[in-house]
DNA sequence: GACCTTCATTGACAAACGTCGATATAGACA
DNA sequence: TGTCTATATCGACGTTTGTCAATGAAGGTC
């Protein structure tokens, strides 16, 4: 599959009000949990952690599989998972495909969390 | 069971520094993927919701469980994975349970998704 | 063309999860 | 004591999830 085929991605954009603040509708739930969902495992969360940190900005998928210890299969997996939530673009130059995070939507589930 | 029942809690106090600014080590990860786990069902963020906007900052578990539509030990069974990520706690008085949340564990996964 | 490398997909499997009905526990009250 | 109510636990179920080996697809090099 080329890296720019459609995918449905999750969007946070115009959800939600932050949860310690207003009551949510049904709705707003199940996409802001859908958010939640994909941060909720440890080896996401360090895929996420180490595009997140890479100096470039971004990081070659190649050089995420070694440091989570997973098979490279698992790690496209999670990877998918990711992008699926809208947390990780993913842009294919030749042979590799270098991953960044979605700063936007990573800033939408903090905006969640806040305080009221 | 009473409410004060040991509890193994998730702790999330010295974990974790911004995933955006620090490479996060493999135990943090875990503990941190705890949090958003229990974050990431569309009841259990109803259920966070109710009782972090309740006007008395608490809420009686038996005014959960019509709002979310499901049955009274799937609630039941919700409120205490969101004790267990240390979100919520529970006070038993007479006959009836109260929710609160526990705002520091929050702020804790606010400050993990802090921009760099 | 043939071959190699990178990454995604498939298919299978065990484990974890969300759900409910039934039941247990504990407190209130007569 | 007995009964009623609120909440938790148990047991069972279908579904989803994380994982890997095997395979496929696409791009590079010769």
């Amino acid at each position: 599959m080329a890296v720019g085929t459609p995918l449905t991605v999750l969007d946070l954009d115009e959800c939600c009000t932050p949860l310690r603040r207003e009551v949510l509708d049904q709705t707003d739930a199940a996409t802001l949990a859908e958010g939640f969902k994909a941060l909720g495992d440890p080896v996401r969360l360090q895929l996420l952690n180490l595009i997140a940190t890479a100096d470039a900005g971004e990081v070659c998928a190649c050089d995420l599989v070694e440091p989570v210890g997973r098979s490279q299969p698992t790690v496209s997996h999670h990877l998918k998972v990711l992008r699926e939530a809208g947390l990780v673009t993913a842009a294919k130059r030749g042979t590799w495909v270098w991953y960044s995070v979605a700063p936007a939507q990573l800033d939408a589930l903090q905006r969640a969390l806040a305080r009221r």
